[in-house]
RNA sequence: GGAGGAUUAGCUCAGCUGGUUAGAGCGCUUGCUUGACAUGCAAGAGGUCACUGGUUCGAGUCCAGCAUUCUCCACCA
């Protein structure tokens, strides 16, 4: 570790060397310790796939405050890191390299691809940790997990066995959301909907028994070869002579019932609805309702079925293989084969030929789309694995209500209600090979189905060896649902799992909370019988400078790592958590990166300052036993902040917790006490520069380890090159408040020095003085003894050449500088121009008066002195006597002048 | 259709449970080679806290309404 600081701030030089440090001191590493409070977060997986973005960077630093934090206050702090195996977006990402190389899945095989698979989690599993590390993150790369390494994947199938085995897992056909790009299930989470142009077809179907036409409009004309029936309301007048009646569906002239059911609108449109139940939600459940069958017209990538389609439906039906609801299959003659786009277009000009088509009109919408590859998503009726969500939704809702777990900023908690209170089953299988396979099995022969955690060797009802297991792979958020307890070893009871579970604090962004949060709190209710944390803290997303979200497709992300690269991952970090409250977004702005490391170079030369003075004399860290005024007011102002700090970050309020960090180091400790203490190092005598040089280390000192956990890397830096006991700044102990450190007399003393010099320079300026021009200071006070003691900080910040103190001069011809507690004469007879100070001081004394009456106002109003505080109207009084002598004090300017 | 943010200085934003002379950073004006820092120091200008009501002794803060804007959810023949 470095012993000095280099002349300039360069993060670049060091970052990298600290976090090895950090690493080799396993400094990260948290252990079950009885003897501490355990405080966990179990980091939000990145995709392996993933590249470091600025969302990330965010969502880390405010882990890794926390967590800092914690581990300097005494707790076993833990904080688990792992990734994600991101079935559909990974194994999007192979195919589209395989597709490169002209290689498709059905090429290679279902083991040949996971083997291939497997390499690029090996290759770029890694990349998303390494990026990482850049920002300092200090969890616990030793207890590093993958979704799908061992510990994981037996505790998805623990729990995949026993949900089924209650119940609470079924396998059926349902209607689900069908991506035909991914080839594959989705669940309702992973729909977006995105608003579309579209067109209305309005098509006319012919009654068979009165020959009238019936005009139903529809967005998707293409589904009407799956129609099995016409809906109408049962009290809609129009069509009362229709109850009973078919239709012959045209192109295909099918004739199908006309049904009563409610979900024909009378109001909307014609009030003739076509059903389409193997394409469409709602129409799906009239068929149930009113029995009809189901015809699927759509393979499952996206073409009109064909005669090989209905060819294995035949197959599987002679097998006596039809699950409940499994949908008939349409040979679409002409249609079959085509795009479901191409049919479109071309069931549309057939319609047009037969006069059948009376009219199109222009309609945007909303269409449901695929999360991950934005392809439009087709509802369909397939057989697919759910899991039952009405008994696991209601414990979970329950468990917020009761505050179980809390979510900060509070609102977030209503969001979480009104998804989970209208929940519906969840899709959880996927057609997708990377993933967790579903530990079902199917015996050949007699049908069985047999759901275990170990493959059976045969068939528990027919005892043949005949078994396959299910094709399909689980949704990623299963196994992710389950990362605050599979990561730290159930189902088996572990030290670990015993000791940091339930875990604390769950950061994340409020884009997560159906996918991911929701599914955790109910998962672990049902598994562990607790709440997986007690907290959840939610962040907003990073916009770009323009307030817009960052995208691949707009090109104006930001790479954190590009920004670390210039400016540090302390700017970055700095940047990230300062000036924002919980949940709100945050506009990324290459100024306030600056200013960001513009206070780092302020800290890296105060600390420099220190040095300077502390070398050459072997300056133990610890406080003088004779402490200044001054001395005492730093401390106590020290004091005062770590209290508010700590607070703060109880609370969560980051943002608040490091702006008053922030401003105690440039505004206290850089721009008062290190100017007042030079006074002592250059002009007193050697006991007194020696304390100086104690407090200024002291100081120093606390200052790093306040901001420790918002700026890592500097506050270590720094605090290596100063005396110091132990290894490391992330081990030393978080500065709490201490009662002995308060000193509320000399911070007022402080006060009206630093007033005085305030006002001094103020007018001093106003009148253009250069600081080069020294001159005399008088000041009348009652409070002698301060400003007897300030006056060496006089004479040096306000540019005095001479003070003297007493309690009134007889001086004309100065200009008077009143302040609460001093009236101030500085005789620069020359420079004062006698009307303009006239006008000064009669525009304070209006100003002053003008105060004088809201206080006064105040106190005169019954309601205020009877109801109001005490402690609040004694303010106020206090502040109406200053105000009233002040008042006296300029009148008197005002007179020695004229 | 339902829900929730946001609206405070030229810009970007803080302001916790109601009590300050409403704050910060950037930008702007003026002065300054001040014994670490010009990535700096000092002084300053700039705000009827979107609007309308209400509660209260007292409202940027609580309540109701309204406007603008963003987001989420649901629906959409």
């Amino acid at each position: 570790m470095a012993k000095e600081l280099a002349k300039n701030y360069k993060p670049s030089e060091f970052e990298d060397k600290i976090y090895d440090f950090w690493i080799e001191g396993n400094y990260f590493h948290a252990e079950a310790d009885p003897d501490k409070k355990p405080y966990t977060i179990v980091m939000p997986p990145p995709n392996i796939t993933g590249q470091l973005h600025i969302g990330h960077a965010l969502d880390e630093t405010l882990q890794d405050i926390l967590i800092r934090w914690r581990r300097m206050s005494g707790y076993s702090a833990l904080w688990l890191p792992g990734t994600d195996h991101a079935s559909i977006a990974t194994e999007a990402k192979i195919v589209e390299a395989m597709r490169k190389e002209g290689v498709s899945k059905d090429d290679l095989g279902r083991e040949k691809f996971l083997e291939r698979a497997w390499d690029w989690k090996r290759e770029y599993g890694g990349r998303i940790t390494t990026q990482l590390r850049k920002l300092g993150v200090s969890c616990d790369w030793s207890r590093e997990r993958f979704t799908m390494d061992e510990g994981c994947s037996d505790a998805v199938k623990e729990v995949f066995v026993k949900l089924y085995n209650e119940g609470k897992i079924y396998r059926g056909n349902r209607m689900v959301n069908w991506c035909p790009h991914c080839n594959t299930s989705i669940s309702d989470a992973e729909v977006e909907y995105e608003e579309q142009q579209g067109h209305f077809w309005h098509i006319l179907y012919k009654v068979q028994e009165t020959g009238e036409f019936l005009e139903i409009a529809t967005t998707r004309p293409e589904t009407m070869l799956g129609d099995t029936a016409v809906a109408i309301n049962k009290d809609d007048e129009r069509y009362k002579h229709l109850h009973g009646c078919h239709v012959i569906l045209p192109l295909l002239d099918k004739v199908i019932p006309i049904v009563c059911d409610e979900h024909a609108d009378m109001e909307k449109g014609t009030g003739v609805v076509k059903i389409t139940p193997a394409h469409d939600p709602n129409d799906y459940e009239v068929g149930q309702r009113c029995k009809l069958p189901i015809v699927r017209v759509f393979t499952y990538d996206g073409f009109m079925t064909g005669a090989e389609d209905v060819k294995a439906y035949e197959e599987l039906k002679a097998k006596g293989n039809l699950a409940e609801n499994e949908p008939e299959v349409l040979d679409c003659g002409k249609y079959a084969g085509m795009a479901t786009m191409d049919a479109r277009k071309a069931i549309v000009e057939d319609l047009t030929a037969l006069g059948q088509l009376k009219e199109v009109k222009p309609h945007t919408h909303d269409v449901g789309t695929c999360y991950r590859c934005h392809t439009t998503i087709e509802p369909m009726v397939s057989k697919q694995w759910f899991v039952r969500m009405e008994p696991l939704a209601k414990p979970a809702i329950k468990a917020v209500k009761d505050k179980d777990t809390k979510f900060v900023p509070e609102r977030f908690e209503k969001i979480y209600f009104n998804w989970m209170e209208n929940i519906k089953d969840w899709c959880i299988s996927r057609q997708l090979w990377w993933g967790h396979r579903i530990p079902a099995y199917y015996c050949e022969e007699c049908g069985e189905v047999v759901v275990a955690k170990e493959t059976p060797e045969k068939c528990p009802k027919c005892g043949c060896t005949h078994l396959t297991q299910d094709e399909d792979t689980l949704d990623t958020w299963f196994s992710s649902a389950l990362w605050p307890f599979s990561t730290l070893g159930w189902p088996n009871e572990t030290d670990d799992f015993k000791y940091f579970y339930p875990t604390n604090t769950l950061v994340t962004g409020y884009d997560i909370i159906f996918f991911w949060v929701a599914r955790m709190v109910f998962s672990a209710l049902e598994h562990t019988g607790e709440v997986p944390f007690d907290t959840v803290f939610i962040h907003g997303i990073v916009r770009d400078e323009l307030g817009r979200k960052m995208s691949k497709s707009l090109g104006n992300g930001v790479d954190p790592l590009e920004v670390i690269e210039k400016h540090g991952a302390d700017a970055l970090r700095l940047m990230l958590v300062t000036g924002n409250s919980p949940g709100n977004d945050i506009r990324y702005s290459e100024k306030k990166i600056e200013a960001c490391s513009n206070f780092a170079n302020k800290l890296w030369n105060a600390s420099r300052f220190v040095h300077m003075n502390i070398d050459d004399h072997e300056v133990k860290n610890e406080l003088p036993e004779v402490l200044h005024t001054e001395d005492k007011w730093i401390l106590s102002l020290l004091n005062y902040v770590a209290k508010e700090v700590n607070e703060n970050l109880e609370k969560f309020e980051l943002g608040i917790a490091v702006q008053k960090v922030y401003e105690f180091i440039w505004d206290c400790y850089c721009d008062w006490y290190i100017e007042f203490v030079k006074a002592r190092l250059f002009f007193d005598g050697e006991e007194s520069f020696l304390s100086a040089e104690q407090v200024l280390l002291y100081v120093l000192d606390q200052i790093l380890r306040l901001l420790h956990p918002f700026m890592p890397y500097i506050t270590e830096q720094i605090w290596q090159t100063i005396p110091h006991e132990g290894e490391t700044i992330m081990l030393s102990e978080y500065p709490t408040y201490k009662p002995e450190f308060d000193f509320p007399e000399e911070e007022t003393e402080m006060l009206r020095v630093m007033e005085a010099i305030r006002a001094i320079r103020n007018r001093r300026s106003e009148m253009n003085v250069p600081p080069s021009r020294k001159a005399k200071v008088y000041i009348a006070t009652k409070f002698e003894n301060t400003f007897k003691t300030g006056s060496a900080f006089i004479i040096k910040l306000a540019s005095a050449s001479e003070v003297e103190v007493a309690d009134s001069f007889d001086i004309e011809d100065a200009v008077t500088v009143v302040t609460a507690d001093a009236k101030i004469y500085i005789p620069l007879d020359e420079l004062v121009d006698k009307e303009a100070e006239l006008q000064r001081l009669n525009k304070e004394l209006d100003q002053v008066k003008k105060r004088l009456a809201q206080s006064e106002g105040k106190l005169k109003n019954q309601g205020f002195v009877s109801k109001a505080p005490a402690a609040v109207v004694d303010k106020v009084r206090a502040q109406a006597e200053k105000e009233r002598e002040k008042i006296g004090l300029i009148e008197a300017a005002i007179e020695a002048l004229k």
